[in-house]
DNA sequence: GCGACAG
DNA sequence: ATCTTGTCGC
């Protein structure tokens, strides 16, 4: 782990050739997992939870949780050296591997073009899609009031996400590519994913588990 | 120099 | 991220 911003940084830019941007990326995927981070209010103990959906019912077929600290300070393009460590250790407790990786955060569309889900993807090697409930950078207009209408998101001429509507009349998502997935299937997967909600299911039990994680172990580990 | 700034 | 009441809508 870096420990400085300067050491950050020269990480993502050591990292960021090994994205795989040529996709598609899975078009029906079997299982999906979702992460999620949860923190205590002093901004340093975490729970980080991992969960893997049934792609097709959206049904829960395992889930993995872990508490720790944060790694780093938060520092906006550096937020991923933050979670990090805590979400690699929740995935490696898995028995169920998924096909996808939903999350929480961006991935291309980021300052260095290196958000958490390209983090997460090149150090997994899975396939994973950035699902960013604020932007981080870019410009976009207001896509249609209706689910799935969506605009591009835009850094100067180069679309580097998409702004997304998963439900009608919420706000939108910013969805971006993390690693070997294309940003069609991208979009496409997040919104099979909310079917009923503005944020993915995977993404919703994640952090519906590394809350009650947070809780249940109030105090120490 | 000033504002913006994933979670 | 987390701290927070009421409130509007399905």
């Amino acid at each position: 782990m870096p420990r400085t911003v300067a050491e950050a940084e020269a990480v993502q830019d050591r990292l960021r050739p090994l994205v795989d941007l040529v996709g598609p990326g899975p078009t029906a995927p079997r299982t999906v997992a979702g992460l999620d981070v949860a923190y205590a209010e002093d901004g340093e103990r975490l729970a980080a939870a991992v969960t893997v959906l049934d792609a097709a019912t959206l049904a829960v077929l395992d889930t993995a949780v872990t508490t720790g600290r944060a790694a780093f300070d938060y520092v906006p393009g550096l937020f991923a050296f933050r979670e990090l460590p805590a979400l690699l250790t929740a995935l490696d407790r898995l028995t169920v591997q998924p096909d996808l990786l939903v999350c929480d955060g961006h991935g291309l569309a980021h300052p260095r073009r290196f958000g958490l889900a390209c983090h997460l993807g090149v150090l997994t090697g899975r396939p994973a899609v950035g699902v960013g409930k604020t932007p981080l950078i870019g410009d976009w207009t207001e896509p249609g009031q209706r689910r799935g209408s969506w605009t591009p998101l835009l850094d100067g001429t180069e679309p580097v996400g998409r702004v997304l509507r998963t439900q009608d009349g919420v706000k939108p998502v910013f969805v971006s590519v993390g690693h070997r997935m294309d940003l069609d299937n991208a979009c496409a997967q997040v919104l099979r994913l909310a079917p009923r909600y503005r944020l993915p299911e995977t993404t919703r039990a994640a952090d519906r588990l590394c809350r009650t994680e947070l809780r249940r172990s109030a105090g120490r580990g």
